[in-house]
DNA sequence: CATGAATGAGGTTTCATTCAT
DNA sequence: TATGAATGAAACCTCATTCAT
């Protein structure tokens, strides 16, 4: 199993002072341009420190190590799309099930397109970073939101309403992902809401109608066998 | 953007003799094997030939250099995914999209967990490996794969086929991912089988449904209006 | 030959004023606890300042480097002990020889041990600090007072007295040195004392008689011949 | 108390090859030659790699970290050290005392004065190495071969043997580095052996005669009464 | 005066890659 | 052909010291 010297995650010291405050927002921002300008493999502190316009030392000073910094990056970034997800199952609780889902991707690919940068920067940080631990708990935090949500949806009700999310949001985040990473255009950016809200609806609903079907019709269809 | 001294990523010498191939084998192995126990980051061109019970110099006669040796490891591995998918979507055609669609997630979800070690393993290296190219080529296969079966679909037309697919194949390769990432149990994988063939098969009949659906209803509902 | 930049080893300023002196206790005091606590290696002026209450510029205020925080927490320290000795001289001149080794034994101990801390943790430093010239200087100091004083003793006379008490000050120097380092017990401690009286007094005995000893017995006895 | 992160201080591989060999001798005796030339905290692993005239990845094959270069340096001269000794021991048992005594100064300060660079570089190094676990070891060795020495002196018999050797060792060790430090000159060379042989012998006598004299005198002379 | 954020030279250590054997 | 010792660029990180506030 992979052994992380379990150097201190955490930031060494909260910027209180309004110079500090700049400093780390500067190199917090650096971190994502060296990212996506050099690739993980050759993101260095020092040219981190560098971009950002301050000293190696600095950088140490709020930051113990680089996982901690890569890890404050990582943190906020997906800290806020997890935030703006959560705010959208709030403020639809109650409305029909298509209103939910629409809501939820609509803020979801808000979020991440918004810093569209940051986002496929990440997508190459997390796994060396014990994210699992991070992306655990996130995840945690959205299908909670979640869930509350669907619970107040009128007349849907679902039988694995943890698993069922999970498998929502993944999907959700799996296609926006593989679009980001390929590159996107305007267009195609339309598409990928269009068919989120689609896929999601579909899904949900599939997922909440499995509830009664599976004790009518036993079981799903497997391939070899025809269909009825 | 990410420069990349662009060593050559082709083996060295294509594996002919017996021999070879049995210390090719062992390299690539016990590759994924320092991908598990040791991390991205501590992956040595050292620990896997010591671990694969050959000489770093002997690696080094197979594979130019670190990059190449990763390069093949994620290629066979991806490889093999898509192949898989490939013949589901060649012995399917004419088949209803229900079969189809659990045929294609089947196949997928199989060829994942026959090698759940690497699959785990591997998300951690793509990123470092400009994978993009290699990614988009075996995403183009499936895509192309899976266009072909479908059309072959007794009464569904896609209108935007190419995306379709390409969402599919991206959600339920985030979602498998994300499961493997969590860790997995019997239960669980059976789970992601069934909840991925719902997902798969509500969406499709979605998106093939939009065909007409746009003619008549004009547009997706969106957060903020009343369903009727 | 080691080249230390010759950096003013003198504190700063002196401590007239009294707040002034309770600054340069703490820190003088901190010195050696962070000594204690984190070894020399690890030993660091931001720490030192840190845990004498008061903020590195501070600390730089009264000692312009780190060496000459360090010489000045050696210094005082083996200043004291010195002192401890030529205060036991002149206490004890023409007193018997037995008397004066005794009490210039247990001046000496007492002073290590009352600041046992100080007296281990500064046996790490002394080297990187051109402690020599110090050492130097304190030798003679105690050298000199010593050397008076056996003068003084009735009946006896040394031929080389310079050289003896130089020997006899490093001998009891060295045991005690090992004893603090592996550690110290009561016991141990009273074992100490009674044994560097004996061997002092026994030296210093044998020392003087050698005087008219090697007159009539030519030289010492070497290994390899029988002894008579 | 010091926290040393527990990186092995075991050298990593032992030479086998010729050519290995020739290296490792070349790395150790750098780290003498830079030790004495630039003094301990500026003992860098670059600059003995170089005074080597190896890289420093060379030296890093052999040494996992630099304080395990310095450990072993220090091991291999203590350890010459104490086997003299030991061998002295060996040699003399059955002897008188006397012999015993000029043997076993005389082993110490051939070996001590056979390498006096390294004794003197290597005084600066033992504190920040947790060399008191590598002294106590050697210290043992030394001490176990002396007692059992001691015990076939015909004649003698010593009521505290362990803490006697203990306190015997230590002043001649203490007397002896304190006269390296100062610097040498031949003379003082011969009045160091014949001054360690007459402070041993007359020690070691003491310390057998206590035996028997503190049944009939009570205690030792302390300061402040008059002897009669 | 005191503070502590900022500096950056320099130290330790790793690891991809080569090449003499 | 296989080996593994040697290389050295380059990464991470520390810490003595300064100086604007």
């Amino acid at each position: 199993m992979k052994t992380h010297s379990q150097a201190s995650l955490k930031p060494r010291k909260t910027p209180v002072q309004a110079r500090s405050g700049v400093t780390v927002e500067a190199i917090l921002e650096s971190t994502i341009q060296v990212l996506l300008s050099h690739g993980a493999e050759r993101l260095t502190t020092t040219r981190v420190a560098e971009r950002a316009g301050v000293s190696v030392g600095t950088l140490y000073q709020y930051y113990p190590n680089k996982r901690s910094l890569l890890f404050a990056v990582l943190e906020r970034h997906l800290g806020n799309v997890v935030s703006a997800v959560e705010r959208a199952c709030r403020e639809n609780s109650h409305r029909p099930l298509n209103v939910m889902v629409a809501a939820v991707v609509q803020a979801f690919v808000d979020a991440k397109l918004a810093r569209r940068d940051a986002s496929v920067a990440l997508y190459a940080v997390a796994p060396d970073l014990d994210g699992e631990a991070l992306i655990a708990k996130l995840t945690k935090r959205a299908e909670t939101a979640m869930s509350s949500m669907l619970r107040t949806a009128p007349g849907v009700r679902f039988s694995q309403i943890e698993f069922t999310v999970f498998m929502f949001l993944s999907a959700i985040a799996g296609a926006t992902r593989a679009l980001l990473e390929v590159g996107t255009s305007q267009e195609m950016e339309e598409n990928l809401r269009r068919h989120l809200v689609l896929l999601g609806q579909a899904y949900l609903k599939s997922a909440a109608g499995q509830n009664r079907a599976r004790k009518t019709r036993g079981r799903l269809q497997l391939p070899g066998e025809q269909s009825a």
